[in-house]
DNA sequence: TCAACATTCAATAACTCTATTGAATGATGA
DNA sequence: TCATCATTCAATAGAGTTATTGAATGTTGA
């Protein structure tokens, strides 16, 4: 990455400054191994493993993150840990989304193929899902790994992963309504998740999103591993 | 600008098209393109000589932000019109200058040597100049040039363009205070306009921002060109 | 002190991006 | 139709970025 250079004139200082930030987020692993590190922090390794990066090169992404400010780094014992340097991180994140959907007609078709076709419901809102999860009407499902879950979930939320759903489904009250987070707007577990569900009969929906932006909506988050309820 | 290759994981593809819309605003000139068009739509030849660029050189890097679909382009007789694809463009140049001021050093140690150094007082708020407005104890001072205030301005602003302050002092009614801005948050015009005031008894300050995030408020915008009292 | 391990560093080849040049396109008005 | 003008295109050299490799660093626990 390179330094941008000093300069006599601040406002081309600036634009340098700002361009290498927006550079950091400029590269499609880069953006993957955000959306990891929006779940929560993680170690180099568990990120590589999780963005299928070679450790070095997934090191040699998070630097430069860490170098335009978008990621922190702390060292615990053997493993340095990166997070989001901020909030604002997420929110850039998001905006990014928002143009991307709205000009380019590439993001629109792959959108409305690969997600829309799995789900053609309106999803529920944060706010809809509190009400109803206090009026006892429904089950919230979080179906990301058992270590995502760990590092945050939404209160009372049942953890099965995407990948165990279909043999343990005898732990989902059937009676009532299952709503289906992951890890956000273009995580595809929880539609799959719906999908799998309504073909066997469950009343299911999508929650808006996922859990960086009920954190980032600033919503009690609880931690911890699930329960397994053998 | 390298099309991001269509895949079979839709996520893969869809980080691919987010990072190509980051490409796009990752470059210092392409910044600066931005900040002219977020003044009003231009022809190529206008931001070019704003910005410093050659023609062909500009030209190309508007395309890059139109095929991002950042800008969006229009052939009005010989020119070619460029603007902003959207308010959304202007939403995410904030959230990048946020994240550069508050996580990168070098930003914050221009911005408070440059900028700050020039006007240690809080900048007046939107809400307040309007209400100062009506109460009629303040001149609003726009010192873009002439073109740029045509484009739209402050209702009921004087535009002043700063190279012409010193020997246009006259206009200006001494016994109310001045109210000045520019382009937007990284302008120095506001500044040295402010400075230049003050040093000849004035009493000035600057409105946050400038231009175009008084548009982004919704508040009201007036167009036309600026009437000369000689 | 040592081996084991997570991470970073350095070097490098393949690839991509930028600025410049001069030619091509397409609209205008004579 | 032609010359003029704004913009884009095509080619290219120079600069920057990426993934990979294998070595180096720094921490842990024996």
């Amino acid at each position: 990455m390179t330094q941008p250079k000093s300069s006599p004139n601040p406002k081309a200082e600036l634009f340098a400054q700002f361009a290498a930030v927006a550079k950091a987020i400029a590269h499609p692993h880069r953006l993957a191994l955000l959306e990891q590190l929006a779940q929560g922090e993680r170690s180099v390794e568990v990120l590589a493993d999780r963005t299928q990066l070679s450790i070095a090169n997934a090191s040699q992404h998070l630097q430069q993150m860490r170098r335009a400010g978008l990621v922190a780094a702390q060292r615990s014992g053997k493993f340095i840990h990166y997070r989001l340097a901020d909030d604002a991180v997420l929110a850039l994140l998001t905006q990014l989304r928002r143009i991307a959907e709205r000009n380019v007609a590439e993001v629109d078709r792959v959108v409305r193929s690969y997600f829309h076709a799995r789900d053609s419901l309106e999803p529920v809102s944060r706010a809809d899902l509190m009400k109803r999860v206090r009026a006892g009407l429904v089950v919230v499902l979080d179906v990301r790994p058992a270590d995502e879950f760990a590092l945050g979930h939404v209160p009372g939320a049942l953890n099965i992963p995407l990948s165990d759903l279909k043999r343990r489904l005898r732990e989902l009250d059937s009676s009532k309504e299952v709503v289906a987070y992951c890890r956000g707007p273009y995580c595809v577990m929880s539609y799959e998740a719906v999908a799998a569900l309504r073909k066997r009969g469950f009343r299911a929906s999508r929650l808006e999103d996922g859990m960086p932006e009920w954190r980032a909506a600033g919503l009690s988050v609880e931690t911890g591993a699930p329960e397994r309820s053998g």
